[in-house]
DNA sequence: CCGGTATGTGAACACGTGTGCACAACTTGT
DNA sequence: ACAAGTTGTGCACACGTGTTCACATACCGG
């Protein structure tokens, strides 16, 4: 004997037009009931609301989008993978801010976003789409363009005409390491940098290049660790034993500097910053722990998110403007490990 | 000279009907042309598709939600503050499992999100809200409830009927915790807790009470440290003033726990694990690093986020099944710090 | 008592989609 | 050549709202 109903249809959400039943009045009362400012009489409005209540009705988002000319206030969040720290804690700000602006935040995230679900989200009539750390494929681009989606992009540089973007001035910040290492009279100067296909491991690299250049130096070795604690581990340990002459160590963020810390200080019998000046990027919050006490190039976070929330509310106002590409200036943050 | 308009309307969003009058076919062509396994001649379909790529059109999501039987794929994610870690690592994957399910995630987050917010988006027919860590208003439990919409809860027991929920046996864990003290030979032991308002503190608090008793021991001291690593620094510092004489110390999550480790070794100068034991919970990555090492109670993210899509994936198959609740078993990892 | 205005209210439309239904066109069998 | 079956397509509806428009009612001055 087959079931009859393999799948459940949703059970029958309250609406309007019930609560309009129940209340004895018209649908459109209810609506206005809902409405502040609509003409209504305050009692039959009490009436309604009183019913609605019982009833648990709730006007219907989505309806209310697909009539309204308004917005959706639906804004998409793409992020990189969230155990860098870094973007996590950008993505708790940016969360915050945008539903104190009345908006919800629709997140994909993890290492590699599927580019098919970014593309799927993109059916949903968005006001935004924000894209934090991890790269985009171009197709998306178009299509945000073409569906007169906006796209606010940080940590990243993306050329497109009419998007926004907040990004970190890295190769001024590349070179402020590169200074506070020289002046500490470090030489031996090693590179951990990250993923090669992102723009802000490329600034970081250029701004450590031309500083070390134009400080007389040349780098011992470039080496990469993805960004990640782990990989923070495992390059500096074959960098140390390869070179152990290195006496300066900058690291293109700070999850990779305290994997660095770690095996410099334990593995390696390396003292911090006795023989070894290590320098990470990002002032996370780990950073500023006593445990580690990690000296840091700041890339602000507070800064970044509201500067994108700025950008985020000119270009709903007026989405006609011209791209603007802010640029956050990095600031040295001496702490224990230079 | 006053402007016109000054809102803009969100200019006209590419429709089916577009597309329709551009490849001179009827609307319905259009929507069958993106129905797999609608009646289509292939070649009007490909002309379809084609037409509809140069225009840039994509099917509205919330308007095909409206019209459907189905289900929105939108699930709301109620998370506490992301800076304890072990909430955030939640997040990550729980975002990246509903995303490979085809729902999508709106995230509410932070340290205290505002009810308003809460109840606004109920407002979306969402398949479903998960609650994770931080508590929830009983209005809101109410209206899911009214609005049929389910709920899973995670960290916290909820005994309302019908509310399925995943919640480690913590007090069983902060019994694995005191016996493991005990045979390491400490008989000084305190206890740091978090919010008193939630269920996780009660049943850890609990469950090392009733051990300690077990084991015919009276606790030196019972603190609380808001579950935050800044609290954990501070309480144990206090702590470790007043009761020197302290040899163990059980922290009701890893965030605290480290903090505790860094004042002990650090300000107080205390040799850990030689004289002092320090044990924690839930076992977060950070535990894992060999700056660290912290011996703690392992409280399975991966099982309990995948309990909580195995709990989702059931309920929207049978709206009606009884509520369950999942226990994960906690598991002691012994590292350095005991 | 009448005209004019302020105030409420319900019917109707639009938003953009998926699909049932009736019908047209085309193929096949005898 | 005609009936029967198959395949493709357009019309119309429904989803749940917010809002316009016309209209009904109450109030007020003269």
């Amino acid at each position: 004997m087959a079931q009859d109903t393999p799948v459940q249809p949703r059970p029958h959400r309250v609406t309007a037009a019930d609560v309009a039943h129940q209340a004895g009045v018209s649908r459109s009362a209810v609506s206005r009931a809902f409405t502040p400012g609509a003409y209504l009489h305050q009692d039959k409005r009490e009436h309604i609301l009183k019913v609605a209540a019982e009833l648990g009705y709730r006007p219907n988002a989505l309806a209310a989008v697909l009539q309204g000319k308004g917005r959706s206030h639906l804004v998409a969040i793409v992020t990189g993978s969230l155990e860098n720290f870094y973007d996590s804690e950008i993505l708790s700000r940016l969360v915050q801010q945008l539903i104190a602006q009345g908006k919800w935040p629709v997140v994909l995230g993890g290492d590699d976003v599927p580019e098919a679900d970014v593309m799927a989200v993109l059916g949903f009539p968005l006001d935004a789409m924000i894209v934090r750390g991890g790269s985009v494929p171009d197709e998306v681009v178009d299509h945000c363009a073409k569906l007169q989606i906006p796209m606010i992009v940080s940590g990243r540089i993306l050329d497109h005409p009419g998007i926004d973007s907040v990004c970190c001035e890295s190769e001024q910040g590349a070179a402020l390491a590169v200074q506070a290492l020289v002046e500490k009279g470090r030489r031996r100067i090693a590179y951990l940098g990250g993923q090669a296909d992102l723009s802000s491991e490329r600034e970081r690299r250029a701004g450590f290049l031309s500083a070390m250049a134009a400080a007389g130096l040349a780098p011992v070795a470039l080496t990469t660790g993805n960004y990640s604690y782990d990989g923070g581990l495992e390059s500096t340990r074959s960098l140390l034993e390869q070179h152990p002459e290195i006496d300066g160590l900058f690291c293109a963020n700070d999850a990779m500097a305290l994997g660095a810390l770690a095996v410099a200080t334990g593995e390696m019998k390396r003292r911090v910053p006795e023989t070894l000046s290590i320098i990470g990027f990002d002032d996370i919050a780990l950073a500023r722990w006593p445990s580690f006490g990690l000296t840091t190039i700041r890339n602000d976070i507070e800064e970044t998110v509201s500067q994108m929330m700025r950008l985020l509310a000119r270009r709903l106002d007026t989405p006609s403007a011209p791209a603007e590409l802010v640029r956050i200036r990095p600031e040295f943050v001496p702490r224990l490990t230079h």
